[in-house]
DNA sequence: CTAACAGTTGAACAATTGTTCATTTGTTTG
DNA sequence: CAAACAAATGAACAATTGTTCAACTGTTAG
């Protein structure tokens, strides 16, 4: 049980424990949290969007079906580039494909991707539509 | 003016060029592209949104303002930690921030910021739904 | 069958990223 | 002023990530 002295707490310890924490509201805020592996998902599926290229294959995608060599052609980049963020494009289930011959086709898995994309193209336009907006009144 | 024979070409070359593209489709979905700079603000946006730490931390502050303090006591991480990743989000407009005396009270700086976490969590709900679906015809 | 081609994949590498540790800044209080 | 505390920050480090290179699978056409 040997108790601290404050004094020897040159800095803060490992993790917020003691301080001036509003328990009351962290608990709320936490009863009112999703569970750990939704949570994990939401930023898996955030993170998946979240690289250039990938982000050009869905919209690109969002207008019309293409197959790998259309998106290479595209975004000029290899096909091997390309293939390896489809796969991780299916597992994350956002696109779907359809073989025909020795071509594979592919295209968005719904459309809540799309609104997604819509959604944070409406929050990049507003922001850079307040950058211009503050400094009147 | 060398020019290389077919057989010297065991593999791919860098970028797809001569390959069976649908050059209409390609340059239609090109026309339909938005700016390479709006391309990488929106891929930006979704990388900053899919590290588990901020999406946990927008999760919070969308539902009440909140303390770096808080929200490592929440988050059970330190507060330095928390910092880091604030000042990611505050660069991104992500969250605004108060001042009062020595504590920093932050929150989420609009609405479309809700939005996008809401539609990301449908997309993830309708998922598992599907994962059920699928079998029956 | 063989050559050509679309696509996939694994290994390797460079680049980026998140956390920790330690220090610093700025505010409040004794 | 000095101590205490919230928060911010820089450096360092381990872990993750995206691309390239090279090889491989499977399909089509001569």
């Amino acid at each position: 049980m040997e108790k601290k002295e404050a004094k020897t707490l040159p800095y803060e310890s490992d993790v917020c424990e003691a301080s001036y924490v509003d328990q009351d509201k962290v608990l709320s805020v936490l009863r009112g949290m999703k569970n750990e592996s939704v949570m994990q998902r939401i930023a898996e599926t955030f993170k998946v969007l979240g690289d250039p290229t990938r982000t050009k294959i869905i919209y690109a995608l969002s207008s019309a079906e293409l197959c790998v060599c259309d998106l290479a052609s595209l975004l000029a980049t290899t096909r091997s580039a390309i293939s390896h963020q489809l796969r991780i494009l299916r597992n994350m289930r956002l696109v779907k494909y359809r073989k025909e011959g020795k071509m594979v086709f592919y295209s968005l898995d719904d459309g809540h991707i799309r609104n997604l994309f819509n959604e944070c193209l409406r929050h990049i336009e507003e922001e850079e539509y307040d950058r211009y907006d503050t400094g009147t009144s």
